[in-house]
DNA sequence: GTCCGAACTGGAAGCGCTTCCAAATTGATA
DNA sequence: TATCAATTTGGAAGCGCTTCCAGTTCGGAC
């Protein structure tokens, strides 16, 4: 572990031949300093690689410069999509993104009864999850501003699709090539309860059914924790039915692929036997050729980035930003067999 | 954006009948400290909902609490496992992830000339890219530790999978399973010239094929960027030679889904005409039924973060960790056509 | 040639905490 | 009971910066 010589602004100043008040201000670029003084102190800045010290910066009155960003699960493509669009936005206003995973129920209660993230940030944001009043009540409590990404969460500023209309997409084409027994494969996570996207795509599925004059069937519905192996099961599930559909509406790609498998073990074909679609238009599902609806989920992250951005230069923000989806017909889908 | 009246130790002190140096040994856990003093002292800081100001402590003589963690795609599944696991363990000890994105060449320079983490964290943890020489006496400047993970990167300790035994078990799967026109699919990252798994990777289809006695056919081997539909592409080129290979080793999964994709819209079966095998074990490829090395992400993560929290406590380690891997036999492999 | 205000620059007071040092208290030992 | 060491506590000096408040400088108008 090398340690570098430490140099902080008074050498600088020193160097520059003028006092720290000056330095100071040369540095973070205020008015009223002579052009040629602030060369000097850039300069002497440059020559001896000086580096601002954040924190005593932020002690005597910055921002921190820093935002949190919550997540409750980065491995998932959607997730990590988001953050990786966020940070790049962030990242090029020089903010610097604090990670903090809430998985599980448990780290949710740790985080908000903790609020590790407290004192450190200028903003959150919070990355496709639910809050629900007690836990809006303790962000409340760190007193900075507060975006919320990925599935809209009333009020806060948000950037979100609207599940509705992405769910109707899916169902609407279903519909529209013919099938009239459709299975929807809803997911649950224990750990997000009351996930707005999971609602919004699960009305869709009744709502379609109910423009098309066609009764719901329950037992077409099967909800499991989200993930591939779940999806698998569910399929397994509407498999086993006297009369099993003859299409599937997956909440997302990750499911959709699970039923694939499914199907596929089964020896049903797809479409001919069996039409299945998702939603999110994750890079695999063109790959295993799925139809879905696609949603721009980097693009999400980078919205709610200069959300962030101009909260913290002051506008004031409140409304939601809502980004259009879009039917994407692959192999996956087709007009029920005769 | 709600305001928290602003409390500081001072206020504990007070409020306890302490001072503020013994306030702050109470609060810091630090020795010497009547017992029955520092509940007072807990107690009011309690009452207070008190949080330490992150910046004066650490202005004042601590350390900063955070650790930066370099990653160059924080969307591929590799790496977002890497960081969970990573992210997991740093959390427990109550140390902050700060995320730098450096996906292509731009950003990496940029990373590593102004070096934005500088000052700002105790350690820095270098996800699955290498670090060049000249990078490396960059990092060195931060004057703090270094650990790599997902990646075997020399002279920092790291935790790393043998890359070369995890291709070999790869190509002797085929091999055994009686292939002798094997093709491969190699990636290569224009961000990250020299990834080191890349190496290990190619190398063991040339030691398994020297092993085997069975001379290489170059045009066997091609190299793309990372991704399914370069994948995809890749195996097209394959299948364009006038013998194609009987089976194909891609240097990860999503690359051979690609892979699959080519083989099935060209009507080809698998592994019946030809074996795809892939190396990672992603989620998905379970999902596909394909056949493929297993390496334990998230543990990598895992142990990357205890490793930087030996290093923060004193510890002196140099040496790197490699972790096993692990053939899994799926679908996608069987013996070649006779 | 003098005077005035604008443009710069420096002095110094903190920001909220840690920790060295010394003072005070306590208990145990002689 | 007197004495000494160990334990607790408080005082105070910073940590490295920002910024208010004055003082200084300079050019141009009078």
């Amino acid at each position: 572990m090398p340690s570098s010589a430490k140099v902080n602004m008074a050498d600088v100043a020193r160097r520059a031949g003028v006092s720290m008040a000056t330095a100071s201000r040369a540095l973070s670029d205020h008015p009223h300093v002579a052009p040629a003084t602030r060369a000097r102190v850039l300069a002497a800045a440059e020559h001896l690689s000086y580096v601002i010290s954040p924190e005593a910066s932020r002690l005597a009155g910055g921002t921190t410069g820093r935002v949190a960003v919550v997540v409750p699960h980065i491995s998932r493509w959607f997730f990590a999509s988001l953050l990786e669009g966020l940070e790049a936005v962030l990242r090029e206003s020089d903010l610097d993104v604090l990670l903090y995973h809430v998985g599980d129920a448990a780290d949710r209660s740790t985080f908000f009864q903790r609020l590790p993230a407290r004192r450190k940030v200028d903003a959150v944001v919070v990355l496709g999850m639910p809050v629900a009043e007690p836990e809006r009540e303790r962000l409340g409590l760190m007193g900075v501003h507060i975006v919320a990404a990925g599935g809209q969460v009333e009020s806060y500023p948000y950037v979100s699709v609207d599940d509705l209309a992405a769910g109707r997409q899916a169902m609407d084409h279903l519909l529209f090539l013919g099938h009239r027994r459709i299975g929807m494969i809803a997911t649950a996570d224990p750990g997000q309860p009351g996930w707005p996207a999971v609602r919004g795509r699960t009305r869709a599925y009744h709502e379609a059914h109910a423009d098309a004059g066609i009764p719901v069937d329950e037992r077409l519905i099967v909800e499991v924790p989200w993930g591939g192996a779940p999806g698998a099961d569910a399929m397994a599930q509407l498999l086993g039915l006297r009369k099993p559909p003859t299409a599937v509406y997956a909440h997302s790609d990750e499911v959709a692929l699970g039923a694939v498998r499914t199907l596929r073990r089964a020896g049903l074909r797809i479409p001919g036997d069996v039409s299945v679609v998702g939603i999110d238009d994750h890079p695999l599902a063109d790959l295993t050729d799925l139809t879905t609806v696609a949603q721009p989920v980097r693009e999400q992250g980078t919205l709610a980035g200069r959300m962030v951005l101009s909260l913290l230069s002051g506008e004031d923000i409140t409304d939601g930003v809502t980004v259009p989806t879009r039917l994407v017909i692959r192999g996956s889908t087709g007009p029920p067999r005769p």
